[in-house]
DNA sequence: AACCCACTACCTACTGGTAGGTAGGCACCT
DNA sequence: AGGTGCCTACCTACCAGTAGGTAGTGGGTT
């Protein structure tokens, strides 16, 4: 948690190598996977040898721990400026919607990588990820519940309609290249994005608005 | 041979040890993905070295390949069973989501490998999941487009209506061990599966029924 | 001088896969 | 009955390659 502040001088020109890692590294683990990537693989992204990479990371999991704890933290301050945005009723819930699909729209990779880590329960991280998120969950379901009882929603169970929200976005970013056979087109286009999340929002205002 | 004692009273109904190196290949692999998996821990699971079980299976590929061949003939003869049901409208759509449903309640183990091949892009495999399945999801894009416009259901974009849906149910099931963390109880027990599933169907009707 | 940072060279552990051998079962012979 | 071949199923020992990680070197900057 506290881990959240980070050097960050990154003055536009030159991002350090230490960043160029984490790049790579991002791109490297969401494509392949943890065990499915060397760190010769992206030491070699970077155009450095491994040793070198090392000096920067004094381990594989201390680099990938480092990278996550980024996105994560990243994502939640994105989520929590949505969530903090004065609407309410259907509204807020588009507005969050239409938030997470930005976030993953900007950064693919992310979610690849968060899906990979929720298909393996956490192994790779010292951290739960579901703990971390569990506020966040609960806060959404309690807004829900309240929505749903003043009769502006429709009534349904917030936890699990919050589950079944979660896999409906996030599946379209993570399993782009699955997707892209079935469409036979390019998933992640800005467009089809569009298109996509345009989708999926009428279809919960259908679901959710009395 | 007092290290293992392999006899085995072959009381009644036995596996080979063929099958047995299946069984235990999909969990590893459903597990800790494919480059996670060694041949040793998939060995050692059945309780032989790994040059007996490469005795049966020509390599890691070969098995994989195999193993995922006959998941998916058994997902698709149980879709197709589901499929040819004699249902129109909504209750045709229930039926095959329920299917579904009890298909993964069967073997979370095949979701968890599906996902990991989707994310993946079959990566590790010689066929292409998306092609393979492109039939069966042209099929179903087609009955919505014709009920939608014989209005018994409501009008929305079938493709990304499947693709959501295709999301919402897979998620619960291979995200299961994340999934835990967020309802703090076991996402997978019949009970809990029922309840998500109901939920799922009435989140479903309510968005398509008009 | 000291400090970075990247390098080469090397380590151990483990990977998928191979070589060669052994124990036991079954069919077919005298 | 007792060989004999041949087969399946397993073993130990080993291979080359690669994984993550360490030690020590040496040039550049300050």
């Amino acid at each position: 948690m506290a881990l959240l502040d980070r050097t960050e001088p990154d003055e536009g020109e030159t991002r350090s190598t230490r960043d160029l890692i984490l790049d790579e590294a991002v791109r490297c683990f969401a494509e392949r996977g943890y065990e499915g990537t060397s760190l010769n693989d992206i030491a070699a992204g970077v155009g450095i040898r491994r040793p070198s990479l090392l000096h920067h990371f004094a381990s594989k999991e201390t680099l990938y721990g480092e990278l996550f704890e980024r996105i994560l933290s990243d994502w939640l301050e994105r989520v929590n400026i949505a969530v903090a945005l004065d609407a309410s009723g259907w509204d807020k819930v588009e507005l969050v919607l239409r938030a997470g699909f930005a976030l993953f729209e900007d950064n693919p990779d992310y979610v690849r990588l968060m899906r990979r880590e929720a298909l393996d329960g956490g192994a790779h991280l010292g951290i739960d990820l579901a703990s971390v998120l569990r506020p966040l969950f609960d806060a959404a379901a309690e807004y829900l519940r309240t929505q749903m009882e003043a009769g502006v929603l429709r009534q349904l169970d917030p936890r699990h309609l919050l589950i079944t929200g979660y896999g409906a976005i996030l599946t379209y970013f993570s399993d782009a290249p699955f997707v892209n056979g079935l469409i036979d087109d390019e998933a992640l286009t800005p467009s089809n994005i569009r298109e996509h999340a345009d989708s999926v929002i009428t279809f919960f205002r259908s679901a959710l608005t009395p």
